[in-house]
DNA sequence: TGTATTATTTTCAGAGCCAGAAATAAAGTC
DNA sequence: GACTTTATTTCTGGCTCTGAAAATAATACA
């Protein structure tokens, strides 16, 4: 634990408005339409300043006026506002070895624009950051602010380590990204950050899906792979980015060796990857998006075919392990099964997980939109973070 | 992850003066003797802020000037500070089932006064709290300021839960921890802080022990159960003290049944309770300090006594399975044994621990010292964050 | 001894930020 | 139309930082 820091820069009156911006904004987002005085209500903050800062960020056209929902009552009708829905001002990017997809969207969540491509084969790092930037750029099109780019996160199912990304899925390891940096630079858009799909699939099931109402929760991005990360006191669990994450997490130390190394992995017997490679004699998933594969199984297990539900019955025993082993470390309130895999969650949860501490579970809301979701978020997030800021972003690994 | 805040108040100038505080406060303690040059330089504040700040808590006597250690040079010479020595600042406490510790500290870290009690049968929660409370002001005596009590935190092992505290060692089940906040208060002391002394273990490695030059890290705690946190991106992990920790990780759905009513748990095989209780006719943990066994024990390990080797060699399997789950999920770059268990190490760390990610290994470095220093640490740390602090400590639970 | 040199700390504007109070604005009510 | 009510803006004051200048306290050298 270092705690030490040279030249970091001191506190200053600057983060004391940064800082309050960004309250502002949150309340903003979770209540469109509130008004100086709920604002001020929410966050403390006295009308003054609220004042000061409703009218900056008003002038910064990041807040937007909004019709006011409340019937007029007596005394001065308040003065709604929201987050604007005007400019590409976040983008959420998806990497998986079928489709690359880009989406950018307003403030307020609008959608603006989309692109995508699909590969028949796995792109390579070079192939896949150049679709990358040409996506993000004709997402974006013509709707950013030409004084201060968008944020970009890119979702990628893969780690950080020491020597650059990597990931089994993709088959990368030691990617550097820094060509999308340049590529996306020479469009005139800012530096990208990048991060792990599971993480970010947390991220949005936290922040506005299946776990939106819990302090502490675990997610389980079931996709090709198995992944996730888990919300512990309203924060996502930094570091668990850059780490290989549930999936291959070791249950039987006599178990059959996995392409990571280890032996008995989870995901070994819980990935849609899996479930195809032991369902069918072609393996038909990288035909059909995962989301689509998922749903197929559950339409099958619904129907009853014995294979499917005990590929499925397998896999619920191993979730069910995993899902011990995760409550027991982190204590959630509740667990997640999110991502392209959720359809399946019927078979694949158990009404609780967990022996010494019984949790509830829940179905992802996001099924294959997660991860680029879950990057929107995240952009989101950064840009309410420091909304007046008009460096271009640092490229860095989101979480 | 509620995002939302009703009446937190706003970030102000207050908050970046405590800050700042905290900053100047850090660079002493890793540093003592610094100048306000020095520290102008290390926090990137402007030596005019560090003037004032230097100068508030040198009247406040949170810091002391201190004697010069570099050799005069030309110009005038640097006023030294570092922290005072003075006050009984910081209390740390350890309850056991067979002893309970409380030190005092001054912010220094130079003691102030101890005292102890031990328990022939584990303390009831009433006992502990009493004990607590009379060690507690013996320990700071006369040395506390006047006008504002030390901070006090207390290690117990056991968790938070909804309904309270509770740990199966000392078998206390919704123990609300309020009579000894009264009891504190009647001796005109502010009110503790109660925390996990895995969690403790964990901050006092990482900012001072084994695992203080990472930023990422999982701390075992290995005492008469088996516990422990992790630091990640220099930050104790939360969360963790309300969780059953590493010791009821349930490694084998099929093995043998838990006290915690899980099956397989790691503790049944790596716990100094388990190592007496298979190896004595009379399980005789409880004669001696855990500290004092493990050392005997590591003596008829090193002596090559084949039961002795055999207990240890299954707990090392255990620890290996359980080390290479708890890498994949938080991705240390060390894994620290830590606690009164910690002379055991070269029985129990492999070299490296982990499949995928192979991790280097260390001993703790407080032995049975370790969750009263891990208490003391936290109640330092409570104090530096806000050092001006007149209010008593409120009541919470200490990760 | 006296003066120059040098490093450190303190003092002094200046600007930014928030709080609280007063002023202004925009509606409905009598 | 005057009054009441509610919302927002303006104004004053106190606090905190920064940057530059001044003060301080020691050594080095003539």
């Amino acid at each position: 634990m270092r705690t030490t820091f040279d030249r970091t820069r001191g506190t200053d009156l600057a983060d004391v408005r940064r800082e309050n911006l960004h309250r502002v904004l949150e309340v903003v987002r979770t209540e469109p339409g509130s008004s100086q005085n709920d604002i001020s209500a929410r966050t403390g903050l006295g009308v003054a300043a609220v004042s000061s800062l409703v009218n900056e960020l008003l002038d910064a056209e990041v807040l937007e006026e909004a019709e006011s929902s409340a019937p007029q009552g007596r005394g001065r009708p308040k003065r709604a506002v929201r987050l604007s829905g005007r400019w590409a001002d976040v983008v959420g990017v998806s990497i998986t070895r079928t489709l690359i997809t880009a989406r950018a969207s307003a403030l307020s969540g609008a959608p603006i624009g989309a692109a995508s491509q699909s590969f028949s084969a796995p792109p390579t790092p070079d192939e896949a950051m150049d679709a990358a930037a040409r996506l993000i750029a004709a997402a974006v099109g013509d709707a950013g602010r030409g004084s201060r780019g968008p944020r970009i996160v890119v979702a990628v199912p893969g780690a950080w380590a020491s020597t650059g990304f990597g990931g089994i899925e993709l088959d990368w390891q030691h990617v550097d990204f820094s060509p999308l940096s340049r590529a996306l630079i020479d469009r005139g858009l800012p530096e990208p950050l990048v991060g792990n799909d599971g993480s970010l699939a947390t991220f949005v099931e936290g922040r506005e899906g299946a776990a939106a109402d819990f302090s502490n929760a675990v997610v389980l991005f079931l996709g090709r792979g198995l992944g996730g990360s888990a919300v512990i006191d309203d924060a996502l669990l930094r570091g668990a980015a850059t780490a290989p994450g549930f999936g291959h997490t070791s249950l039987d130390p006599d178990g059959a060796l996995c392409a990571c190394g280890q032996r008995g992995c989870a995901e070994l017997t819980v990935s849609l990857t899996q479930f195809a490679a032991k369902l069918e004699e072609t393996d038909d998933l990288d035909g059909s998006q995962p989301a689509e594969y998922a749903r197929r199984l559950a339409e099958r297990a619904g129907d009853g075919e014995p294979r499917v539900l005990d590929v499925l019955a397998e896999a619920q025993a191993t979730l069910a392990h995993l899902g011990a082993i995760v409550v027991s470390l982190l204590n959630p309130e509740i667990v997640v099964l999110s991502g392209p895999g959720a359809p399946l969650a019927p078979w694949l949860l158990p009404e609780a997980v967990g022996g010494m501490l019984p949790v509830p579970t829940a179905r992802g809301r996001f099924d294959d939109d997660t991860a680029v979701l879950g990057a929107l978020a995240a952009a989101q997030e950064l840009f309410l973070s420091d909304p007046l800021d008009t460096r271009a972003g640092s490229p860095a690994e989101w979480s």
